[in-house]
DNA sequence: GATTAAGTTTTCCTATAGGATTTTAGAGAC
DNA sequence: GTCTCTAAAATCCTATAGGAAAACTTAATC
């Protein structure tokens, strides 16, 4: 009833528009993406608490969406941990899973795309490809989190919230690079193989599976630019499994 | 839920083995099941605590899961609001979403399924057919619970976690519950067309809907038994988009 | 009658205490 | 040496009180 009117007083101070608790999820999502939070490790409540410098009470209403999110566990009396790497075969199913929603979306982004998001799509592809100058650490970073983005946007260009919301719970792109990060830090403390396997992780990730992956994103987005649904289904179908063979390595790597 | 041992003589003290914020989450989803708490009112964490006579605590970490459900909304500095119910769009959208990735689970279903999961079907089935025979309010709540795990059941057996995380997650039988009482008492209300609607009502949803819909269900079932894939699919396909037709009056006469 | 200025309510967060449960450690029996 | 049982420590969960900041409501002023 009371529509809120707006014009009543300008906001004097800063409005601190997000709550703790927000923050606080976002920023043990970051510890979880980064492996300070290592896989598999208990998460106490007090310590996150004393670590972050607040009290419990958002430190638990950020792990209980996290748990909502599937990215730690829960056993009632003992705690939170953090979920594990993905095994193999809930690595194969994250894509399956993916191959099953993803090519549709973008079948249907092609064909309800406007012109919001073709600047959208445009300026994400633009930013990949600056990304690919940086050295390699930043640039693996940096692609994940593109590849994140453009992925999510494709859903969401796809018009169904449902899709877009079942694909970002995925999370897709932080269990990998999750197990990128493992796999990095396994080859490293193995002192005997080190440079051979790193030299050939470095090729491997660096100018081979950054540019083809780009390369992929290209041909999708070219695809819904031009509003060719089947194209764009097909592009995406086979970029998905392109990923698929390219991380395989690593899972298989991490499971030893 | 409280499984109280009664076979441990005198318990001085609750032997609680679930968690407690995990029973008041469940609790919340019931009341915002059956419209206790009304779709689009405001839930307020005090009057929640007091009334389930719990501490704050709890009350907060199930409304953090419940939002990430997407089954109540947090607007920062003002508090939880319970999400209005499906809007023409987003009921098409839901089962849009059910179409992608149901048939899938049905063929996976037939594919994969073994004798435990055989069981469980013969089971499920065996359960609805027995609650045709109540009387209208407890067979619809008796439907739509065998609705919901007959479903959940099938995404289960189709062997992805993903996908029967992703149909969980979409908690459509409560949507679509809640749209059916909301019609319910929006019918009830308007008084001058009460009885011929109502009569209409009953009949569509008692006789009609109910035995319609396990005759689908059976057919499901019996495809997957079989261990007949494509059959499989198209019966759930044709299942979902039959239910949609059901539903859809409802979700127009809710949204006026 | 509209705007400003107070007060009230609501919401979010903090702090802390204590109960419950699991884990660890250690003593004693075999 | 191995096992069992008890005791202590660590950890998690709940309860309660209260404070700060924002939002809402009411009242006073022009």
């Amino acid at each position: 009833m009371a529509k809120r009117n707006t014009l009543v007083p300008t906001p004097k101070r800063s409005p601190r528009r997000s709550v703790l608790s927000d923050e606080i999820y976002e920023m043990i999502k970051s510890m979880i993406f980064e492996h300070e939070i290592a896989p598999g490790s208990r998460v106490n409540i007090d310590a996150l608490a004393v670590e972050l410098e607040v009290s419990q009470t958002p430190v638990r209403e950020a792990l209980a969406r996290l748990e909502s999110d599937g990215l730690i566990a829960k056993e009632p009396l003992k705690g939170y941990t953090a979920t594990n790497l993905l095994s193999m075969e809930e690595f194969n199913d994250l894509f399956q899973f993916r191959l099953l929603i993803e090519p549709w979306a973008a079948e249907q982004a092609a064909k309800k795309i406007d012109s919001t998001g073709k600047a959208a799509l445009k300026g994400e592809m633009q930013s990949a490809k600056a990304a690919l100058r940086f050295k390699l650490d930043d640039q693996v970073q940096a692609l994940t989190e593109h590849d994140a983005r453009f992925h999510t946007l494709i859903a969401h260009i796809s018009g169904s919230p449902s899709v877009a919301a079942a694909f970002e719970r995925t999370h897709c792109h932080l269990h990998l690079f999750r197990l990128f990060m493992a796999n990095k830090l396994h080859l490293i403390e193995s002192e005997s193989r080190t440079k051979f396997v790193q030299e050939l992780f470095e090729q491997y990730y660096h100018s081979g599976s950054g540019q083809l992956a780009i390369k992929e994103h290209d041909a999708i987005s070219k695809a819904i630019l031009d509003q060719s649904p089947k194209v764009a289904r097909i592009a995406m179908h086979s970029h998905i499994e392109s990923s698929l063979k390219r991380f395989a390595p690593s899972v298989k790597e991490v499971n030893k």
